[in-house]
DNA sequence: ATGAAAGCGCTAACAG
DNA sequence: CTGTTAGCGCTTTCAT
């Protein structure tokens, strides 16, 4: 059974009594094939095992059927989730999604881009870091092929992209947390130089504002990406501040800390197993990279960045490029869902 | 500068003044080639941004140099590091990943493995889930491509495969645990028909007698994979065996759940920030699916399966059963390695 | 509705 | 050392 060439479409056409185009059109459902033959074709491709050569195939015909990622590294969660939600829409649509990483630095990203042009790829998503002054999207015009960038980051308007809502994130946070009441909310972690925390600390005043709230931004604390820090940065803050009454922290080290920190104070969030020294609590919510199963023990509300709706949506978008060519670039938005803490 | 048309390597051999036979040899750097033309080649190569065609190139020449991944699901932050080692691997040989995804319950398993088949892979990696019967084997037979199995599971010996090695990893925990002292351990979690615990209890097991310690059967529970049976399982234990001085847990689940068990019973594990009722600490360890950073907090020694280097392995033996054909296939199995708690 | 033939871009014999 | 030539397996006009 194990006959050692490879089975071609000339065999099939063989074994079938028709010439080869005719199995080539049976095979891409093109031309106008009669049932009968249609029949007969798929019959001896079952009957000899035949699996299509799509490398030939994309070499003739142009389309390759691959789309190329190139990740900083698939070991963050992010990435990972991204990664899912982009392999799976396409391969929905029975495309093959080409893996490389560029390292933690990025640093070989040029060398992951040119393999996949290499390969002939119908499209690259980049995940993660931004364009080096244009360069990547020049060489990627220069090859008319469709070039998209995915993650946190912001980009040139030319350039199309898909990125998370992070104001829109911001927004959802804090009505949930007006809407259980609270009105004096403060803000912890992230560095004032980072521009996804600018864009959510605008969601947040904008929603303060929309609700009649006073934005306090002394209120507003800077924090390093240690749980120590945040949970020291908290008990001074609620020492100074004893009417607030919730917290929006920029990460989950910061939403971290910041429990220790109300436990430390003896300030609680949630019905936790632990007793408070106080009546008063306060109430915990924070942004995720990702749904972070680790953490459900913590009394915190999340708005997940949805890094698999963005691999889906990128998927998509590529795709729709390839098709229709010629449209103009720009950037998509995919907005956060909130995850609330399970009693 | 955006010719329409695509750059060959006609083009180059033009351009260099040469013949496109010896364009290929440059470029593959096979043939015997005068340090002038080679130079004059890759001139032009630069010159005319030439990019080769690997389709073309395997279309006639066999190898495309790319490996297919099946994963259950990328998500899932095992996979998801072994498919980071893996495709950092073969990035390191030149060699490209083709990703699929075969559905958290491995539905999709036989349309990744037809689509990988069609793009022309030279040898698939599956990880997760064990072969239906052989019909994958003998698939990837029937078309001579190397199929290689990456996971926790257990195959039929004529199976290559690539594995952790569980009674290392709980050779590792105990004997770490014995260093410190420690002689009436327990052990918390899994579930009894499992393979991986079976393993790992023979470890254990071996390693008490190594060092002449007896081995309680009725220290070993099993649990769910809950933190609040966990938790409880380890007050009632604790209650009725108030000599025992650590407990080996199954996973980062029962690990979490025996460390809040150990906090409600006043027996606290490490130095955390919790006061303790009583002196006695008991110490913890654990098997890790994969590094947890979420967990550090957590007094915890852990011995983590190392997917990334799962995945590593995976690589180097596909690329070399690639060259070297008729090897018997074998199971190949991976060390963990211990993770202490940063006190 | 189907067949014949011309390549896609590249490599691998052979010749020279 | 380098050029000529014949395909790899498939798609795609163009005839029939």
């Amino acid at each position: 059974m194990a006959s050692s060439r490879r089975i071609t479409i000339n065999d099939v056409a063989e074994a079938a009594g028709v010439s080869v185009s005719t199995v080539s059109l049976v095979l891409s459902g093109k031309g106008r094939i009669s049932s009968a033959t249609g029949q007969r074709v798929n019959d001896a491709v079952a009957r000899l095992g035949f699996v299509r050569n799509h490398q030939a195939a994309a070499l003739r015909g142009g389309q390759s059927g691959a789309i190329g990622l190139i990740v900083r590294d698939l070991s963050h969660p992010f990435y990972a989730d991204l990664a899912a939600g982009l392999s799976e829409a396409l391969e929905q649509q029975g495309r093959m999604l080409f893996l490389t990483q560029s390292g933690s630095g990025g640093q070989y990203r040029q060398r992951c881009f040119d393999s996949l042009l290499a390969q002939g790829v119908d499209g690259i998503v980049i995940a993660g870091g931004g364009d080096d002054g244009g360069l990547l999207r020049a060489q990627a015009e220069q090859h008319q092929i469709p070039l998209i960038f995915a993650s946190r980051a912001a980009y040139p308007d030319e350039t199309e992209a898909v990125r998370p809502d992070n104001m829109q994130a911001a927004r959802l946070l804090t009505e949930h947390l007006i809407s259980r009441g609270h009105q004096r909310i403060a803000w912890l972690g992230g560095r004032s130089a980072s521009l996804t925390r600018a864009e959510r600390l605008g969601g947040f005043c904008a929603t303060l504002m929309q609700y009649g709230l006073p934005f306090h931004s002394e209120w507003v604390l800077e924090c390093e990406a240690t749980q120590r820090d945040a949970a020291r940065q908290v008990v001074a803050l609620l020492r100074h501040n004893p009417t607030i009454t919730a917290i929006i922290c920029h990460d989950s080290i910061a939403a971290t800390g910041a429990w220790f920190g109300l436990l430390r104070a003896g300030r609680y969030s949630g019905e936790g197993g632990m007793e408070s020294y106080f009546d008063s609590q306060i109430a915990l919510a924070a942004f995720a990279g990702v749904p972070e199963a680790a953490l459900d023990d913590i009394p915190v509300t999340w708005a997940t960045a949805p890094a698999r709706d963005i691999g889906r949506s990128a998927a998509a978008h590529i795709l729709q490029w390839g098709n229709d060519r010629a449209k103009t670039p720009g950037c998509h938005t995919v907005p956060a869902r909130l995850v609330l803490h399970q009693g």
